[in-house]
DNA sequence: CTTGGTATTGGACATTGTCCTATATCAGCT
DNA sequence: AGCTGATATAGGACAATGTCCAATACCAAG
């Protein structure tokens, strides 16, 4: 073979991921993801040595891909906004074995370790966009307790949307429900949007 | 001893909730739970046959504790209604170790088939407690989506908001925790509230 | 004091994540 | 070509886990 280092650590994060986004985290074990690409387990070791190498590794690819497809520099309208959440929110659904179970992918050291420090980013950007969009005149003047607010509802709705909708098992997440998440985004944002935002806000679903 | 059925059982289920409320529900085993209590491990599958069965007898605790402290009945304001949410995240807190992990609770078949009838009676008693405030002139009439949009951002705050707490661990879980989050609560019925409304809803926050 | 059900022990089993040593494979050098 | 050192894979071990089962202890009723 000429397989490389890289490509059976791709290989193995392909797969891993794929079994994960069906099976779920806690059900997909080393050595499934090894006998679906006819090695041993051993060998997968070799290149994560603990499963929580791997879900640090696929978290890593969740964190670059939305470095590559989101946008960022200054949020102009509400649109824009509500665009980015969207791209995120599929970006999302490609991780979703991981992303349903956030809490518990929190629990390994290194990723909490790791992502203390993205999580406190995440809500910084979240309350400088709404800064950024009252300055655009596309939000109202409101308080900094109820930009706050505004942020930590935006943060849990974006980070459990997956989540919540995993508990009614009946619909898959497709684009129907992901759209129905970023509707309560813009719902959560109208009441302090201007008229600007307003119409901003409704571009951002016209289909 | 004297002890009978109920007495052991009880005292193994205290035990695993208190360990899984500080330790997480992945990372405390039956071992555990009986080193604790001072008995062998096959003594706990003697009372709980699988890890399934102690977790569902602890949902089913949640489910009666709420049945106890939570009225029932129709919703006349605001503040009532939010008080109902406030007794539940109180009862929420003393089980919180599994309702962070409510998705992975709900992977046990037995409980994912138990708890499919509760949910969507949950959603249906939002639903309802809303209409009823519409109906004593506390909300706005407002449309069926936005009816159902108020209703998924209710359940989604209220189930997952000890989760997204759980992310940020420089802060315990504690009353004025509680309290933000019931604040985003309001903050997503004060634009649907009447007059008569938001004066109930500022009751309900009057400590 | 026997008896029958309840409670508890002690140990087995399969599965999991992890680890370690031996072997195979291959690129680069002489 | 043949050696060599690093990389890659195999094979099997280990401890811990959930689960199960047979043997024993306990205990209340007859």
């Amino acid at each position: 073979m000429s397989n490389t280092k890289q490509d059976t650590a791709t290989r193995i994060l392909d797969r891993a991921l794929a079994l994960i986004n069906t099976r779920g985290l806690m059900d997909v074990g080393i050595r499934e993801v090894a006998k679906d690409l006819g090695m041993r387990p051993g060998n997968v070791t070799y290149y994560f040595p603990t499963k929580e190498h791997l879900v640090l590794a696929l978290m890593e690819r969740l964190r670059s891909l939305n470095a590559s497809t989101v946008p960022t520099g200054e949020v102009r309208s509400v649109k824009e906004f509500l665009d980015r959440y969207r791209q995120m929110f599929r970006n999302q659904t490609a991780f979703v074995g991981l992303v349903v179970n956030m809490v518990n992918v929190m629990r390994y050291p290194s990723l909490a370790r790791t992502y203390r420090t993205i999580e406190i980013e995440r809500m910084g950007a979240i309350t400088q966009a709404i800064s950024e969009l009252v300055a655009q005149g596309q939000l109202k003047h409101i308080s900094d307790v109820r930009i706050a607010r505004l942020t930590s509802t935006i943060s849990l709705v974006s980070r459990f949307w997956t989540s919540e909708a995993s508990l009614h098992p009946e619909q898959k997440i497709n684009d129907a429900v992901m759209e129905h998440y970023m509707r309560l985004l813009a719902t959560a944002l109208k009441p302090v949007c201007t008229k600007a935002g307003r119409k901003s806000l409704k571009e951002a679903f016209a289909s």
